[in-house]
DNA sequence: CCATCTTTGTGCACACGTTCACAAACGCAT
DNA sequence: ATGCGTTTGTGAACGTGTGCACAAAGATGG
C-alpha cells in the first residue's frame, strides 16, 4: 500500500489560483516543482558514482514515481532527454538546479532555538543544496550567546539587522506556537518573503510571501487514520447512528447536543489523553 | 501569496490508485483526511475557549482553509452541523477524533536519537493526540543507555521484542539517510505497517505498509524555486537556447554534452557549493 | 403558525494531476 | 544508407480536488 498523494510536503495555502499564478507564469506546475527536489537528489547520486546517462524508468524507479510523470515533470523544462539513450546526468542536474534557484545560494536565518532549533542548526542537509545559516536568532537571554553548530544565537533586536545586511529572504519559524504569528510579522516586516514553519499554526501573511509548514503531528494523524483503516476498525459507529438519519431525528439530536453540553468531560479524555508535558498546542486560536 | 497545493505534508506514494483504495473505501479523500487534523486542532482551541458553536466561515478562517471546501469534507463524515447555526464544537471534535483513530492511543518508536531524534523525543506535541513514545532506538554504544527526554535509549536488538510486547504499528526514522531502508526493513519485519521517515531516501516497502515522509531540504528547494520567480530572475537562460530548438540542433547538443563530459566540475560547484559537514545525502542511490 | 434570516449540504463546472499508449526521434549495427 | 531496437515527448482520457452558487433546513421573533 501507499497513502497519500505523491505531491510535496504541505503548504498552507487555501488558494490555488495563487499557486498557478506563481508557478504557471511560465508554465510548471506545483505538482511538479515538487518532485524537481526528489529528481535532484536521485540525479545527484547518480552523478557521484559517475554514470553518464540514465533512462526515465531508472531515475523513476530512484526517486520512487511513474516513468511517465517523471517524462512529463521534465518536458516542462524542456527537452534534455536524447531518444533511445535518456538523459544526461550532469546535464539534467544542471538544469534542475538551475530551475529551483539553486545556482545561487540562499541566506536563511532560524528563529527559536530550543529542542528543534538546535537541531536544525545542526543539519548538514541544510548547506549541502545551497542554503546558507545566516543567523540564528532567540528572545530568551538564557538562549542568546550560547552557540550552536559553531553559531552564535543573536538576539531578536538584530534581526532587521541581519535581514537587511545579508539579504535574508528565507525564515524558518521553530518558537512556540503561541509566538511564531508575531515572529512571522516581525519576519515580513523586515523583508523575509518566504517562511518554513515547523510550529503547529496558521499563520497569516501578506500578498506575496510564502509560506510552508512541516507538522509532526499532522503525519501522525494521518498515518493513524490509516493504521485504523487496516486494522478494519470501521470508527466505532458509537452513538452516532442517530445522525445518519435524515430530517428532525438529526436535528433532534443536535440540539440534545448542545443542551448537554455535548458531553465535553469524558469525550475529550478519550481524544485527547494529555500525557504530559507542556501542551503548547493552545494558540492556534481563532483570528477573526 | 500563497504556493503550493493546500494538501498535507508530503507522502512519497507513486501510487495514488491505492489512496483511493484505502481512504475512498468509505469515501474519505485523501485531500479531506489530510485536512481533518487542521481542523480538529482549531476546534481544540474553541473548545479551551468553551465555545459552544462554530460555523463553517468561523472555522475556515481558523483552519486556513476556504469554507466551502470545508463543509464539503465534513460532509463526508456526515451532517454533523445544524443549518442556520453551525456546527458544535465539543460534538464535533470527538467525531473527527474518532474518525482519525484518534480515541484510542499509538505507541509510536523512534529509531536514531541524533539531534532529530532528540528533539522529537522531547516534544510535547506528541503526547499531545494521543500518540505515546513506546521505547527511543539507537544502534550506537555511546548512545545506547543515556535518557532522552526521561525515557532511556534502548538497543536495536531490542526493537522486535518492544514492537511485539507494545503493539507499535508506527514507527519514526531519524537515523542517517544510508541506514533508512535497512531500519525500514527491519521495523516492518517486526510489524510495523506505517512509517514516518525524515531521512531524505525514498523507502521501498511492502504494501500493507504506509510511508510518509518530511524533508527540510524539499521544502526550502520549493521556497527556492518559487522565491527566484519573485525575484524576476527568470532561471538563467545560459547557454540552453539551443536546447530549446527543435529537431537535429538538439540532438547535436546533446552529443555534444555527452562527448565533453557534461563539464562536472564547474557545474557541480555552483549547483551544489558544499558548504562543509558531513554530506549525508548519498544514500538515495538507485535500488535496482 | 408564519415570515425572515442564517447557515448547511451539495450539484455542477472547471482546474489540476496522473496515466496510458504511441508516433517520432535517435543510436547503432550492418 | 537502411533497418531495428530503444526511449523520449506528448496528446488524450480519466480521476481527483476545488469553489461557486443555491435550495433546503433549521432558528428566531412576533
Ligand atoms: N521538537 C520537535 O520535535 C517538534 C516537532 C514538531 C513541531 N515542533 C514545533 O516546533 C516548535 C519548536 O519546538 P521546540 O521543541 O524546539 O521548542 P522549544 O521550547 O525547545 O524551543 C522554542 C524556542 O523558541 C524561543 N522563543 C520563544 N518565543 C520566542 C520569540 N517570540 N521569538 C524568538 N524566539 C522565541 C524559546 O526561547 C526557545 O528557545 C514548536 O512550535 C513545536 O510545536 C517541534
Ligand atoms: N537534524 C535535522 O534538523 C534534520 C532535518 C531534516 C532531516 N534530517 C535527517 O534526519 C536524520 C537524522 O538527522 P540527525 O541530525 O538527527 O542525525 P544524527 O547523526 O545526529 O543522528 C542519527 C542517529 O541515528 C543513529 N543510527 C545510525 N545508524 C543507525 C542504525 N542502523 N540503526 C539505528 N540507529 C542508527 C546514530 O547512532 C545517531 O544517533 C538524517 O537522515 C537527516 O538527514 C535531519
Amino acid at each position: 500500500m501507499a497513502i497519500g498523494r505523491p505531491s510535496s510536503s504541505s503548504s498552507q495555502t487555501p488558494d490555488p489560483g495563487a499557486a498557478r499564478r506563481t508557478s504557471r507564469a511560465r508554465g510548471i506546475p506545483e505538482a511538479t516543482v515538487a518532485r524537481l527536489p526528489l529528481y535532484l537528489r536521485a540525479l545527484t547520486a547518480l552523478s557521484e558514482r559517475s554514470v553518464p546517462t540514465v533512462s526515465s524508468e531508472e531515475l523513476a524507479a530512484a526517486a520512487g514515481v511513474n516513468s511517465a510523470k517523471l517524462r512529463k515533470d521534465f518536458s516542462y523544462l524542456g527537452s534534455y532527454g536524447t531518444r533511445g539513450v535518456g538523459y544526461d546526468v550532469e546535464y539534467l542536474v544542471y538544469q534542475i538546479s538551475r530551475e529551483l534557484g539553486l545556482t545561487q545560494d540562499w541566506p536563511v536565518v532560524i528563529v527559536g532555538i530550543g529542542n528543534l532549533g538546535h537541531a536544525l542548526a545542526n543539519y548538514g542537509g541544510f548547506a549541502s543544496r545551497g542554503f546558507r545559516v545566516a543567523a540564528l536568532l532567540d528572545a530568551d537571554p538564557n538562549v542568546v550567546g550560547t552557540a550552536a553548530a559553531g553559531l552564535p544565537v543573536r538576539h531578536m533586536d538584530e534581526l532587521e539587522a541581519i535581514v537587511a545586511a545579508q539579504h535574508v529572504s528565507i525564515g524558518v519559524i521553530t518558537t512556540p506556537p503561541g509566538a511564531a504569528q508575531q515572529v512571522c510579522d516581525r519576519l515580513v516586516e523586515a523583508g523575509v518573503t518566504s517562511i518554513l514553519n515547523f510550529a503547529p499554526t496558521v499563520l497569516t501573511v501578506p500578498d506575496g510571501v510564502d509560506v510552508r509548514k512541516v507538522d509532526l503531528s499532522i503525519e501522525l494523524q494521518i498515518l493513524a487514520f490509516h493504521e485504523q483503516r487496516k486494522a478494519g476498525d470501521e470508527p466505532a459507529a458509537g452513538d452516532s447512528v442517530l445522525d445518519r438519519a435524515p430530517g428532525p431525528v438529526r436535528a433532534a439530536a443536535a440540539k440534545l447536543r448542545r443542551a448537554a453540553g455535548g458531553g465535553k468531560a469524558a469525550e475529550q479524555a478519550k481524544s485527547a489523553p494529555t500525557g504530559k508535558g507542556p501542551e503548547d498546542d493552545l494558540s492556534a486560536v481563532m483570528p477573526a
